[in-house]
DNA sequence: TATTGTTATACTCTATAACTATA
DNA sequence: TATAGTTATAGAGTATAACAATA
């Protein structure tokens, strides 16, 4: 690392930039796309399909404001998770006018393929020294459960 | 860190499963967007800007080449930089066919301005401990040198 | 005949507005 | 009257194909 980027920059910000420019780099791009079209999915259908492993049976409205989009995008995306057979659509017991999205069996199967070939590491990463690649997965997890709201490792869940 | 993930998974993985969901957190998400309207272009049109910068001078195709799509979208990537004054065609003196695009002093600017923007780190980062942050940037801008080709940290170009 | 860049066109994804049903 | 979800519609962004100029 040039002596100028430490001098002029706190390491939180060289530490992200550098992510940044792993995750935007030519290798790396395309490869969410890739990924959700390997599974029959969008982008966007198959962050839906994340955030419902994660947050298990949800309310439409509930998904779409998790995702940062509004109520007909959520129509279109879960249209699309049971299109493939990867959600269901359930009457909530409370409120007639509530429908739960809840993952299928097949949905979860299709997140845990996603999530494995998102998770392959590029060049730049398997390159480091062993030492380097424990010190940051260590650290990255760390900094994961320390996130507002923490979140877990994409692994574990 | 759950010990199970350490254990089914290499280091390698679990850094870049990571890197990841911290990228493509509701927190992080539609910043790259965000940042691009801020200088009055979209996300395509600003990764030209990034790319033009590290590069030089370039002939249109090459500039895709580069950026992994066709002439088309070339040119109305390049028609939008233009009109915000970001860069310029320039004939080349070898070939008529060809046209090279070339940043503006007004493009270099507005690349900086991204740049920073895009390197604040998010709470996830800038909660951790002063000496993992710096562990951080010390590995991530060694695995920057790794990749193929190797790359430099945001800052320094 | 092959290649560069442009234009014209269509398709995908996302966002907005009007609608139905329940509360 | 307000809220949940849907449908209809329009917009932005991207990709495909035909084109003119030059090699």
């Amino acid at each position: 690392m040039p002596a100028d980027v430490a001098a002029t920059s706190n390491p939180a910000r060289v530490a992200w930039s550098c992510v940044a420019a792993l995750f935007m780099s030519p290798q790396n791009h395309g490869r969410f796309a890739q990924t959700a079209a390997g599974i029959g999915l969008n982008p966007g259908a198959m962050k839906a399909l994340m955030t419902l492993h994660t947050m298990g049976e949800l309310p439409m409205r509930a998904l779409g404001s998790e995702l940062h989009c509004d109520a007909s995008m959520v129509t279109q995306m879960v249209d699309a998770l049971e299109a493939k057979g990867y959600a269901e659509r359930v009457a909530s017991p409370t409120d007639r006018r509530v429908k739960l999205v809840r993952l299928t069996k097949r949905g979860v199967n299709a997140r845990h393929q996603a999530l494995d070939q998102l998770s392959v590491p590029p060049a730049a990463i398997t390159s480091l020294p062993e030492r380097d690649q424990e010190a940051l997965a260590r650290i990255l997890a760390k900094a994961l459960t320390l996130a507002d709201p923490p979140m877990d490792p994409p692994h574990t869940v």
